[in-house]
DNA sequence: TTAATTGCAAATCGTTTGCTGAAAG
DNA sequence: CTTTCAGCAAACGATTTGCAATTAA
């Protein structure tokens, strides 16, 4: 059986000898609530519901514990700001993003997942993560469009 | 016959009114004479040998420039800076990416390519651009690690 | 002479860091 | 007591922008 998210962390700042503070156990409470992706600050305004005095800069700092112990993943789409999302327990998977609306479909694709590995694997290199992220037009900005 | 780049940016330039002043041809030519990936900065510094009193501002002035007419290509690897190549008349690539020492490698793959159009067409998107970056150890760094 | 363009410096903006006091073991 | 932390504000670093002076058509 797979430990659990907060198991992990735990774990985590022990072997480290950190301390799960209210800030902490509050930021990561929230991180395992948030859905999809988000901001550092997004999450900083919806922990800080649950403590107003918390600082922004605990939020940075408790997310990169969370992308260092594996719970959390962070990727940049180019749009100067970090987006993150769980990265525990939770299968790989792409980005098909809209570039009018900025919606953003999850997609897995085990044929690419397996190119992937072979060709980091022809030029002699040991993958351990990659990111794929796929722009175009959503549906409903086509039609939007089209008229 | 296809255009050349140079064609291309001052056809670019003509339809927007806009010229092709001593700089812009300066920071062209330092760009067009560029291999592989660079920064901002690092094409500053390169333009600066031919004229140094060109200004920083220009530079991402011109490369915005660049971009929008599809000379350059621009992406982000998470590292705070953005990185650009060639896009004009070079096949599209992607990128392998040792995470020890920084290399760069292109990889190319029909099976891939192949595969987001029709994860795309799936969602009823419409593919404009993507962008897969693959990371991990190079040969050279893995065998140093392994001693 | 009119609009486009430059270089400079100041402004932005997300993120990081130094510092001081508070809290945990 | 000793170390870890939090919050704050200042620092940062890449990129953008306002502006006055310069250049191009």
């Amino acid at each position: 059986m797979l430990k659990s998210a907060r198991e992990v962390f735990m774990d985590y700042l022990r072997e480290r000898d950190m301390n799960l503070t209210p800030q902490r156990a509050l930021i990561v409470e929230a991180f395992l609530a948030e859905e999809g992706h988000f901001t550092s600050e997004q999450l900083y305004i919806k922990a800080r519901k649950a403590d107003p005095s918390i600082g922004q800069a605990t939020v940075y700092r408790t997310l990169k514990l969370l992308v260092d112990s594996g719970l959390a993943e962070t990727f940049d789409i180019g749009e100067g700001v970090a987006l993150y999302e769980h990265g525990y327990g939770h299968a790989h998977h792409d980005h098909l993003i809209c570039t009018k609306c900025g919606r953003k479909v999850e997609i897995v694709d085990e044929v690419i997942e397996r190119r992937q590995e072979d060709l980091a694997e022809e030029q002699g290199f040991t993958l351990t993560r990659h990111r794929m992220l796929l722009f175009g037009t959503c549906p409903q900005c086509l039609e939007g469009k089209e008229s």
